[in-house]
DNA sequence: TATTAGCACTCTCCTGAATAGAGTGCTAAC
DNA sequence: GTTAGCACTCTATTCAGGAGAGTGCTAATA
């Protein structure tokens, strides 16, 4: 799939020139403007040369026969594998991420590092709190509200809350309630939704017949699971997308905005990075969602504890400042894994 | 500011015919059009005389010279509260919205009801929570996090929970966090969280320094309260907008895309409407918001138990259609209404 | 052999003129 | 009061022409 032709020096040289100056001025870049603003002097009409070679293998492309070359994909990605890495790191200056760093509280956090992810880019924020199915127990309530439903509070060590109600066809009692409560919180620490559930198996197996009709209804719980995985999706900066020119047409701004709405198909695409070791990038056609292409993703997975995944991260143009954007995004997720690992 | 020349009924007629014209077409209406669909008989040119009546009086206008009319905000206001309202009622047919009553928690009740909203009208939905401040208590817990930082969760009578994490200088005790649950829960019920806090206030009085540095923080759950409503807001549908001729402008969709992300502003736009009976419609330029010139805003409040106020509602293009959407605002509101009282 | 200058060519974008079409406003007749 | 007729206005569309940007190719040059 990935021919494996290396790049003379000066290609690559011409390669990248030509990327940051199509990024910079959204415009097909050509060779005069190349010829000035490289290092080596050369001629418009070398660089012609060169650039026909760059396109013939793929990495650039033409509008029209007497318009600029722009990018490929593939050139974007090899601009982001091989050429934009050296500077990246150059100082660590201020990365914008500071007032986090405030936020004790996990909505307003993920929706705070969302906004700032759309603001300082100029691109979509994503954030996606962690699964409750990777968390671990701190506290558990079991709160009624009428006989036959129960709020359930659940609290992990991180300190983050989420709260269902379940709904019973047969009535509780107070006095059941009780001594769930009672015993989750002193024999379920430290454990998951799911080991709780097989504790709870144990305690009917033991007490029969007392928490019947409880336990019968915990089950449900593992449904609403999968629900609320939908809820902690946080998207921020939708008007940021229209200010880049890619986006003057209608019809692709639709074709958009359609899947910011499908949250779920979103969280697919995203969760495909979720076994990947820092910043990934994700380059216009990599990208499967037709309504999507067009459009970049740099996402990157943080840690909660032990092994708590949620993860964060941009969409804009494949015309994107990556290097800027990469670095953002790594930044936050390292700032909001050490915010709740220093608890 | 609102001149009360009346309407022939002939000019009503023919206002309500190039209303429902152009809410359909999205084009301006001829004499022609109306001359063939209305039931009187008359010819072009005396709708012409008519409508240059109508011109003159304010309720049409012209966008040039050889074009037909559009309504303007006045002719729509007229409308929406003369001429609209007696085909509103005609039989209880299905509202599309009988989904809502299987929905029994609080985050997705609200969002599946922005959803159906945005979902039937073809326009955007809003739906806000109640505000913490309206809502009475069953169930409040006090979580111990770490030494310094207590999790905070109260659960209405309603069945709605709300969660805050609050910061304090001094450390607590497990002790001191257990004193406060019990007193609490047997002290506070039904009590709104200004009187809780005022209940513990008295608690301290009597048994000073021993919640001493309790107390301290709780009033931190002040500055809190106001930010919880800035969460409770749901907006979906963007993308529907801009299936609508008159969004065709990219500088309109920017302009109220603007609008939509700045929550704070729209729901003090909305918070007009909380002391309104029934339906409310803010037609175009009623509407103070510069970026949302253009726009109308339908909206209705719905109660939870005695006074504890949330609003609904759909904003649109000026030329929407508005019995449609009024009919579906309020039953909306009436559903969400008969959800959480029926408890 | 690599580089460059020169030049014809291609394609887009902008402008202005011409034209068709829709709908009005007015006048005079019914 | 209503209507037919007609001149008029304004928009939207189409088409041709010209400017501009940038290429691709060829032949000359170092």
């Amino acid at each position: 799939m990935y021919m494996a032709d290396e790049l003379t020096g000066r290609e690559k040289l011409i390669l990248e020139a030509i990327i940051k100056q199509y990024i910079n001025q959204a415009e097909p870049v050509g060779s005069r403007t190349i010829s000035k603003r490289i290092v080596l002097s050369l001629s418009p009409a070398t660089i012609r040369n060169i650039m026909a070679d760059l396109e013939e293998k793929g990495f650039l492309q033409h509008p029209h026969t007497s318009a600029g070359r722009i990018p490929t994909d593939r050139g974007y990605r090899y601009y982001v594998d091989n050429l934009s890495k050296k500077q990246s790191r150059k100082k660590t200056k201020k990365t914008g991420l500071e007032p986090l760093s405030k936020i004790h509280e996990r909505e307003e956090l993920m929706e705070g590092t969302c906004k700032l992810l759309s603001f300082l880019s100029k691109y979509v924020g994503i954030v996606i709190s962690p699964r409750i199915t990777e968390l671990r127990m701190k506290h558990m309530d079991f709160i009624s509200l009428s006989p036959h439903r129960i709020l359930v509070v659940f609290v992990s060590e991180t300190g983050l809350v989420y709260n269902r109600i379940i709904e019973g066809r047969e009535p509780y009692t107070e006095q059941e309630l009780k001594m769930m409560n009672q015993f989750v919180n002193e024999n379920c620490e430290h454990l998951n939704i799911f080991e709780i559930r097989e504790k709870l198996m144990e305690l009917v197996s033991e007490e029969k017949m007392l928490y019947k009709n409880l336990l019968q209804n915990i089950s449900l719980l593992n449904e609403e699971i999968n629900r609320s995985q939908i809820e902690s999706f946080y998207l921020q900066g939708h008007s940021n997308i229209l200010k880049h020119p890619e986006f003057a047409d209608l019809q692709k701004i639709k074709a958009l905005f359609n899947a910011f709405e499908e949250k779920i198909k979103l969280i697919r695409l995203l969760d495909k990075c979720i076994d990947y070791e820092g910043v990934k990038v994700t380059i216009g056609t990599e990208n499967e969602d037709l309504n999507i292409r067009g459009c970049s993703i740099v996402m990157a997975r943080y840690r909660m504890g032990s092994r708590i995944n949620g993860m964060l991260g941009v969409i804009g143009p494949t015309r994107m400042r990556y290097p800027e954007v990469i670095e953002l995004v790594g930044s936050a997720a390292k700032i909001i894994e050490t915010l709740f690992c220093e608890e």
